[in-house]
DNA sequence: TATGAATGAGCGTTCATTCAT
DNA sequence: GATGAATGAACGCTCATTCAT
């Protein structure tokens, strides 16, 4: 009997290639490079992935719908306003952090604009229909158009993510955590929430 | 041979590269497509420059030298803060309409992380440099955390170019009007100046 | 290990590979397909054949060898002419019709063409023996110079295979028939011999 | 000024081509083995071509529309038929003795099936046009059913080709002046016309 | 200077073959 | 014996770069 084609070889090929395509976008990927970072032969790769097109979509698709169900799951749980918010606060730098590699790919390929594009705007959603609700709790400080509203969330949310994509990787850790504290007074401003940061 | 300068041929050169890169990105910009844009041979770009990188380099830094020149000297202009904050606001939004291409070549790949990093952070730098001067004449509503300050600048910087980057086209213009919108409107509260826009 | 003989394994394959040869020729296929349709793996095929290029040869071989002793028992039947004749032409075109596959994976490559030949002329040799014994016994209506008896023998065994194998799938049958009325029509008149066909 | 994309180094690439699908087929013809018979490099290749396809496609045609055209040309001559016949077996059995590398090279690859059927039916119907006028002038011996005419011009023209094709290079001069032979001594039995061979 | 045909390293991908299980 | 994942040489093709003209 051969060898499983189980998930171990598959699940590494992801993560070489979830490593790789961040730190050199998917033109500057190339399967023989990304094989030989696994020590494995370039035919390898086609075990388990039809192409390199369907590796990287594989590898971007995962990531996003965990993520984004799990802000899902966080934004209608029954707590308070202020602990969702906080608990999406972690949960979207910890995970810009882990998925950092991954998300400078899908932004230094113009063939996955639309992809990270789409993802970002439910993102988005999702972050206002929070801020809806607490608007309609009378937690909201400062009302504005429902479009400025928007287009507020949409720029530091974006802001946000290519910040921190653009930064070196040696400062990277002290980018993110400043971001994050700028990000978090600027909610709590908004939303009348007292500072515990 | 050096390059020649104060050459026709290479500037035109850079302005069909400043649009092809913008349209395709680098990886999907050749130079033998640059060439016959021109009606030139493909030779001829390597008499101008050394090579597909340098030209995109060049490509870049020329645009960019020229637009923080300008925001330099709008910043240090004498005039009534709101008024250079507006001409910023609008010169801004002008290039980035006309820059957009470009600035998707850089955002669309890795190689020009840092240029692109650079560049926004010289950006960021003058537009602090006006927001610290509105502090000492008091006319910043709230008082933040100079880190703070400097990480809410960032954030709307690269937001506000990311998010319009990476919209689809045929929505391009209302996104911008509405981003543009959305940060004057932010701009405005911040600073206790009157909306007019 | 060497080949296991009497294996029912081995004939197996065989006989996918004839009809797979013959579908796709040498070049379009490959072991991978021809295990799978088999419901065995790969490497099996190499348990019983050394490779490639080997299970080729004997592909054809055996189709050939069988072939040519039926042929030849029928030449050496006692028999009318006529009837052997008659037994041929039948047992030839039959044998066209289920063949035509691997005939064409040999016409279609080169590196089988020398094999192609040699057993082509081997019929053409058993055909010839036949002629010569009917003009021994003065049925032969035209007598020609060896040579050209020969060679149109060789032209038309040549013409008959090349012109149905090249026939496309559509007109086959077709193609058989009309072609096997014509040499039957031909070898009539020759031999002054009824058309009973 | 470059040097030009004249038709010499094209055409050499042709005749290259012209031999090597001869000798090894389509599928076993690289373009890197091509490129380094001529010394130059495989990417020269696509300067001319577009493609192994396009190559291939190129070489058969150009040689086939040639040779039908001299054919029609000789069969619409306001000559004698006698004379017509035989300048079209010198014709025929000539440029078969220079096509044939790419004669074999059609015959040895399944793509290419249809277009050598194609062309060789073509060179059939010709020839049936010149076997009518035959009949309708009184000089053919027997009168067979047009059908039966027909597959007999068939089966001769592809036996002739493919026995040519498949000979072994060391024969091969005689093969065709055999095969040439009977041709011309089966055409004048059936023609009433006199062998002067 | 300008040219553009020639170059050749390198790409993504295929598939006959091997060998640890 | 049978397996099938792993292999890696080789394919067709691209394109940044060079250099004879």
């Amino acid at each position: 009997m051969g060898r499983p084609k189980d998930s171990e070889m598959r699940d590494s090929i992801l993560t070489a290639a979830f490593r790789m395509f961040g730190e050199r976008g998917f033109g500057g990927t190339t399967i023989k490079d990304l094989a030989q970072s696994l020590d494995i032969s370039p035919g390898s790769v086609y075990t388990y992935f039809s192409g390199k097109e369907e590796l990287f979509r594989c590898t971007v698709e995962e990531g996003w719908q965990r993520f984004l169900l799990e802000i899902s799951r966080i934004v209608t749980a029954p707590k308070e306003l202020k602990e969702r918010f906080d608990s999406i606060l972690d949960y979207c730098f910890e995970s810009l952090k882990q998925a950092l590699p991954l998300l400078r790919g899908m932004l230094f390929d113009s063939r996955q604009r639309r992809l990270l594009h789409e993802n970002l705007q439910l993102l988005c959603q999702l972050l206002e229909q929070l801020i809806r609700e607490g608007q309609s709790q009378g937690l909201i400080r400062i009302v504005l158009a429902e479009e400025h509203v928007r287009a507020q969330i949409k720029i530091n949310v974006f802001g946000v993510l290519s910040s921190v994509a653009l930064a070196q990787d040696e400062t990277l850790d002290r980018e993110i955590d400043v971001v994050k504290s700028a990000v978090k007074h600027l909610l709590y401003q908004r939303l009348k929430l007292e500072d515990t940061g």
